[in-house]
DNA sequence: ACCTGAACACCGTTCAAGT
DNA sequence: ACCTGAACACCGTTCAAGT
């Protein structure tokens, strides 16, 4: 046994310079992620955060939207198996509630992966579960094939939705305020539902969504 | 009638530098979309046409987001009346589809849409359309309301999806080479419909999607 | 009240040069 | 092949000072 000579335990206090990698990229991305938010998962930060300079990063990453779609995957992996309980119409929305509640966790994540699919293992076996309910329950394979791409996105855009950074809460302010003024001359509908349009506590209203789209996929024939 | 003595015509083809409101920052920011796309609309690129500094913009406007909220519903307004003919449904995804189409032209805007919501009169216009063709459709109020919702929030997801900038057509060739090279052992269901996973036109989808969430809205009641 | 120059604190990405 | 320093071409927003 001789002792390894490179690397000499300490010349500073990191652990000798982590060797790159896309992993550790990812890695760190997802460290980043948890401490500070997106906006803070830059090339240049990162670099920081691996102790090299920005253009090193894109031998391993094509770009920051590849870049977020990989981190996207990697939280993918944390959102457990399918419940062993339920019907086939409980354990779907369970799954994309579970889903759901992952990004409300990091909207602008969601807000990045409406733009930038991710592809890895761990979107793929989601698809894959999705399916495997849809057909559970009966739903005509071409049917459930769209539907999957449906439901994932309304989660999605539910999710990105919330990505406040700073103004949604004054935009937010600003519509109600518009709806509830609105002259029921001009905008009657409106103005006999605006508590309606306004109602609903988050989850009451997404679990509504979840329902509505899987009564509409299970019933609407794909054309041919 | 005196001459009016300033504003001495044309110092340089400049016609005098125009007044700054909210207004003209709207109009400028609109022209520069069309013209470049919205990743130009920035307050340095505005405040440079409008031949002022960049500081002098939020005196008119909180920050970049509300902007490109005002610019949405500026375009609003381009997107035409209700059609006259046709049943309630199709005349229902007639207005959609516009929708949709006037933010297929413009995807990075759908995109910011789906954060920094509109609350401006255009908006408020093609709510009250869409719950007067729900209620004559004979969806019960409180689910037109939420259904409503679900429709723009749907129709923006759609368009923000194609908000390519670079990679996007990366991701679906990525993504499509990993549904198609999917083991049937571990993802048995894509294996199964890779075809229509990947499958129908854009129009065909859409309109699809559309008719499984009106579907969707017309069954699904509102807890309570 | 409205407008501004200048500054602060950042970005993504490319490229030529090194190892 | 992998890694890098340096540069290019930008951002949003704030603030103290002016009119």
């Amino acid at each position: 046994m001789t002792a390894r000579p490179d690397t000499p335990r300490s010349r500073r206090e990191r652990p000798a310079k982590p060797a790159l990698s896309r992993a550790a990229i990812v890695a760190a991305a997802v460290a980043v992620l948890r401490a500070e938010g997106l906006q803070k998962v830059t090339m240049r930060r990162l670099a920081q955060e691996l102790d090299t300079g920005p253009a090193s990063l894109y031998v391993y990453v094509r770009n920051t939207a590849e870049l977020h779609a990989a981190v996207l995957d990697e939280l993918l992996g944390t959102i457990g198996p399918v419940p062993a309980e339920g019907s086939w119409r409980e354990r779907l929305v369970q799954v994309l509630t579970a889903y759901t509640a992952m990004l409300f966790q990091h909207p602008s994540l969601a807000r990045s992966a409406l733009t930038a699919w991710p592809s890895g293992p761990h979107y793929l076996n989601l698809i894959e579960t999705l399916l495997a309910l849809l057909d559970e329950g009966g739903v005509p394979p071409a049917q459930a094939a769209w539907g999957v791409d449906l439901l994932l996105q309304q989660a999605t855009a539910t999710a990105a939705e919330h990505s406040a950074e700073d103004t949604t809460q004054d935009d937010w302010d600003a519509l109600t305020d518009a709806l509830r003024n609105v002259s029921d001359r001009t905008h009657p509908h409106i103005a006999a539902r605006s508590g309606e349009l306004l109602s609903g506590a988050g989850e009451a209203r997404l679990s509504w969504r979840f329902q509505a789209l899987i009564n509409g996929i299970e019933r609407t024939a794909v054309p041919n």
